[in-house]
RNA sequence: CGAGGUGUAGCGCAGUUUGGUAGCGCGCUUGCUUCGGGAGCAAGAAGUCGCAGGUUCAAAUCCUGUCACCUCGACCA
């Protein structure tokens, strides 16, 4: 392909090197993801960027079910008087809570919070329907959306209302607590790895970072293409914390009165923007397969000749059967290299060209996205072939993802070192434990501690910025 | 919330300095020809110039106010 055409296809996208907060802009927009919605800090999510949603749905929900969790729904309106319950909590999310203040024409009594999150929704609940340690433990989810005034926002990144799931447990020990509140880190990883190809660091947040209201909060931290870092996920273990706060107890087994161990954890539709500024390129999205919505697009070349059309709706057929999520791409107000640019600009895996030429010699030409290439594959036994291509780009997507971050981890000792990192990338450093350390480093890098790896292997034995006794391992980076 | 920027057809923009018939590209509609990397030709449709005042014979253009959005900072899934 000669340099008109390379130039053809970054038209109308702003290059990453260039502009990467543009190029990011530009990619949501084209690729019919989101739009801007008439309410400031909200987005519309449009059926592409949907169909993403439901597929990391159907992945979480999938695991969840599987570890013992059920669905529930909450109400939207919290009363002020429950948010207020817990102090921490109120504190960390007062600034940016949403009210309604009136019903109708008439002002209500009490304020209720849109919710930027249930907690307390739910620990109202728990505190009804718990009696004895034989009713525990309760583990709940909810799919549904939050509210949060953020005074900046992006789309999928932050916004003002987002989609979300948030988990809820209560059980009867600490060590079962903490044990679902690490199970569930493993859940989304699993999800963040093996379906959305996107490494993640896992570990424990600084008690600077940690949930309002929490005793420990862990997460999940992703490297984007610009180097910073995007928290994909997080759990947490509220101990007794919010139990004691709305009263929720239970008689034991020995016959004592006690408070139920808490966790809560939740992924966002942040998930999408991570997805896209991980895997993302010049010409568009590039979408893992486990979780493309489309994941083989077939488009017919000359698909006014004769056989044309019959054969991609042939091969459309023998795929779907074998549990492809296939479309035949037969609009015919768009020239075939039309319809290349829109799908490549769309992410999906893999494309394949079906022509008169094709039907000759059985066969159609592959295009896989996350390379760019394109040959001719037969259409004997594709699904075996599609499959094994699928696989491979799934699994390319992860590795390139992975390289791409594991050259931009640095292990610093100094601040200098620090600060340079953290232009291009993460910094692990050994670090006292002192927020006064997480505030300077702020300060004067504009980077946050990300989390403490469980792997606490010491890279040294001094604090990168006070230079005291180290006590634990971080990362810093500056954040989304 | 601080600093800057932008609002003109569905989208992207020119026109504003120096007031004088509302423009361009893409898209859209209709027809024909095309179809292996963003097709061509022809004929069409479409805009209270963000909103409200003011100045003027005359305002997209000048003045005042106001709203919205964007970017960068401070705060956050």
């Amino acid at each position: 392909m000669g340099k008109q055409d390379e130039k053809k296809f970054v038209e109308h996208i702003t290059p990453r090197s260039e502009d990467f907060s543009q190029w990011y802009t530009d990619v949501i927009l084209q690729s019919e993801l989101v739009d801007y919605a008439p309410v400031r800090g909200c987005m519309v999510v449009r059926p592409y960027g949907y169909a993403i949603w439901e597929r990391i749905q159907q992945e979480a929900d999938r695991r969840f079910k599987a570890t013992g969790h059920q669905n529930v729904y909450m109400p939207m309106l919290i009363p002020e008087s429950l948010l207020l319950k817990e102090a921490e909590h109120v504190e960390g999310f007062a600034p940016e809570v949403a009210w309604v203040t009136q019903g109708g024409n008439e002002k209500l009594q009490e304020r209720l919070a849109i919710r930027p999150t249930s907690e307390t929704m739910f620990c109202a609940m728990y505190s009804k329907w718990v009696g004895s340690w034989r009713d525990l433990p309760m583990k709940y989810n909810q799919w549904c959306s939050v509210m949060r005034w953020e005074k900046s926002t992006r789309p999928f990144l932050r916004t003002a209302e987002f989609l979300w799931q948030e988990g809820h447990t209560i059980h009867e020990t600490p060590e079962e607590a903490q044990e679902e509140t690490l199970q569930m880190l493993d859940v989304y990883q699993d999800v963040a790895e093996n379906e959305l190809a996107i490494p993640v660091l896992c570990g424990r947040k600084s008690e600077k970072e940690k949930f309002a209201g929490a005793v420990a909060t862990y997460s999940m931290e992703a490297m984007m293409q610009d180097g910073k870092a995007l928290q994909a996920g997080t759990t947490h273990n509220f101990g007794t914390n919010f139990a004691e706060a709305f009263n929720i107890q239970f008689l034991s087994r020995d016959g004592k009165l006690e408070y139920v161990h808490e966790t809560s954890w939740g992924v966002s539709t942040r998930l999408i923007g991570a997805i896209i500024m991980t895997h993302g390129d010049e010409r568009g999205l590039r979408l893992p397969p486990r979780i493309a919505p489309i994941q083989i697009v077939i488009v017919p070349v000359a698909a006014h000749k004769g056989g044309v059309i019959e054969k991609c709706d042939e091969v459309f057929k023998t795929l779907t059967d074998a549990g492809f999520r296939v479309k035949v791409d037969d609009r015919d107000t768009v020239s075939p290299g039309f319809k290349f640019n829109d799908w490549e600009l769309k992410g999906v895996p893999v494309r394949l060209e079906i022509g008169p030429r094709d039907i000759a010699n059985n066969q159609a030409m592959a295009f896989r996205r996350d390379t760019c290439e394109k040959e001719p594959v037969s259409l004997e036994s594709l699904d075996k072939t599609m499959t094994a291509l699928l696989d491979d780009i799934q699994q390319g997507l992860f590795d390139q993802a992975a390289a791409f971050r594991d050259e931009r981890i640095q292990t610093v000792s100094t601040m200098e070192e620090l600060t340079q990192a953290v232009q291009t990338g993460f910094a692990k450093a050994m670090w006292c434990g002192d927020v006064a350390c997480e505030d300077k480093i702020k300060q004067e890098t504009n980077a946050t501690s990300r989390n403490m790896p469980f792997d606490q292997t010491a890279v040294g034995d001094t604090c990168v910025c006070c230079g005291k006794k180290a006590e634990k391992l971080i990362y810093f980076a500056k954040a989304y």
